[in-house]
DNA sequence: ATATCGATTATCT
DNA sequence: GATAATCGATATG
């Protein structure tokens, strides 16, 4: 499987099935902690991050939702298959990037928020124009938070919006490596108005790579 | 330490 | 014309 066979720490994982992502999103996004985010450029580079927070977006009956008010050209990749990356640009600066959820003609995602760096940390910071040489915490920054993460991982929607996240012809994947989470907690989503409320975050407490204070 | 604010553009009303 | 699933810089206690 080109150059993933080379990276000691995806020898063991396995990219997840479709049928992982045909289903409510607040079960995917669950499962999807302690799963990995796998970038391959060429032949040779590749970029790992495990995921550590996500947040769910559903359909008609969530206002917060880019699917609120039905299928647009945008968002038209969020009515389509499950499985596959829905990249929008927001706030004139930042990508951000969901997995389709649910059967195909039903709307809902889950939102990539912060990664924890497994591989290819060195790449990720010139991704981000950032100095990778000051040793000790020059990680965390990387990829917390939704926009980072896509800089990390040179993710754009010109580039990767609608690509199959389960196709192993992918150069953008999610993989399982028999990691199992500790613990999950529920609070509220980041950064939007409506339906502020509802606990659709879901994170790893007491991961240094969640986002958030402390 | 937390709070506020400007950047910058695709998308929708 | 207003808004937005954000980030990073600057200001303030």
């Amino acid at each position: 499987m080109l150059a993933l066979d080379n990276v000691a720490e995806l020898e063991n994982a396995r990219i997840l099935s479709r049928a992982f992502f045909a289903r409510d999103p607040r079960k995917v996004a669950r499962e999807l902690l302690g799963k990995l985010l796998v970038r391959r450029d060429g032949e040779t580079e590749v970029l790992a991050g495990r995921i550590v927070e996500t947040e769910v977006y559903l359909g008609r009956d969530d206002p917060a939702a880019h699917a609120a008010a039905g299928r647009t050209a945008r968002n038209s990749v969020l009515f389509g298959p499950p499985g596959h990356a829905y990249v929008y640009f927001i706030y004139g600066n930042h990508y951000c990037l969901n997995v389709s959820c649910m059967p195909a003609g039903e709307a809902g995602s889950v939102l990539f928020r912060a990664l924890e760096p497994i591989f290819g940390a060195q790449q990720m910071a010139r991704n981000r124009g950032l100095n990778p040489s000051p040793p000790g915490k020059w990680t965390r920054p990387l990829t917390i938070g939704p926009g980072r993460l896509c800089q990390a991982l040179a993710i754009t929607r010109s580039r990767d919006n609608g690509k199959d996240l389960v196709s192993p012809a992918s150069d953008l994947i999610i993989m399982r490596d028999g990691f199992r989470v500790p613990r999950i907690t529920a609070t509220p989503r980041i950064g939007i108005t409506k339906a502020a409320d509802r606990l659709l975050r879901f994170v790893i407490p007491g991961n240094p790579f969640v986002s958030g204070k402390k």
